[in-house]
DNA sequence: AGTGAATTGTAGCATTGGCTACATTTGTGT
DNA sequence: ACACAAATGTAGCCAATGCTACAATTCACT
């Protein structure tokens, strides 16, 4: 009930079938954060692709319900896209953050999280939290030193 | 020189496109050790898609030079295709055992360590083996106690 | 206002990997 | 041997996502 399927190569073409959804929602929201608005070319240089390609895909996003944008116009999100980016922003940093904790170097970590986060479910995800949590402080805090 | 580009989206779509290849090379490598062959429904019922989907991929991974077959013979991995299942599995097992290794339940970590597996570079796979190593012994061992 | 560069959209093509329906081959069992 | 079931292949469809070439629009600057 959990899955979305109980074959495990079904819920990773599931999660393939998502991602390009949780990319361009967490790319919109950051742009628009950062430099106010978000244009076809800003997420063409972002994902790595020609602008044809980006405009297609908004367009399915838009009908989708994530995405608003007129011909010629800025892409902004919708409610439903927003929170979208919420939750993908928040997986995203989590696994990062969990990857440069286990030693992952930086630029590697950034690398390989853009991958993984669309197949970390929710148990795993809250190892990953449990973990970061646990080791947070290197070792001279201790539970007593909070007051 | 190290990652097949320098944005991190263009390497998820290079390990998206080596994706099917690991997984099936795995799957063929598995089958053929376990029931003595692999054949196109035995792939079909694995990877939970149709015998069409199958028979399709096996032509590219045979032009590719990973798999050899013959119509309506078994499936068999060419030398490559058996180095290629042998860094997939050593790779997924790790994976996986990382995850279990973090606290995440078994079916859970089953089914992520499928899609998780393509998107571990080096570094990530050497972090996760050192942290394996690390928490082998579960808590009695300190570094005093090897001598 | 007009012009030219930048931006965005459209047309058309390729690849990959889903599918159903149907044809062919294999092989089992009588 | 033959007939039928299982396995595999083929034809033809679809969706997603990559591209180049070209058309249309916007915008900045004179
Ligand atoms: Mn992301
Ligand atoms: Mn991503
Ligand atoms: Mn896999
Ligand atoms: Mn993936």
């Amino acid at each position: 009930m959990s899955g979305s399927s109980e074959n495990p190569f079904r819920k990773v073409r599931a999660d393939h079938a998502q991602e390009t959804a949780e990319d361009y929602v967490e790319a919109v929201s950051d742009m628009v954060h950062r430099i106010g608005e978000c244009r076809v070319r800003d997420l063409a240089a972002h994902m790595g692709v020609s602008h044809v390609t980006v405009s297609r895909i908004v367009s399915r996003l838009q009908e989708e319900g994530l995405i608003e944008t007129e011909p010629y116009r800025p892409v902004r999100l919708t409610p439903t896209g927003e929170k979208l980016a919420a939750m993908s922003r928040r997986r995203h940093e989590i696994v990062e953050q969990f990857l440069l904790a286990i030693g992952v170097p930086a630029e590697d970590a950034a690398r390989d999280t853009e991958g993984i986060e669309h197949h970390v479910g929710e148990s795993t995800l809250a190892a990953m939290e449990n973990f970061l949590s646990s080791s947070h402080r290197p070792a001279p805090t201790t539970p007593e030193a909070i007051e």
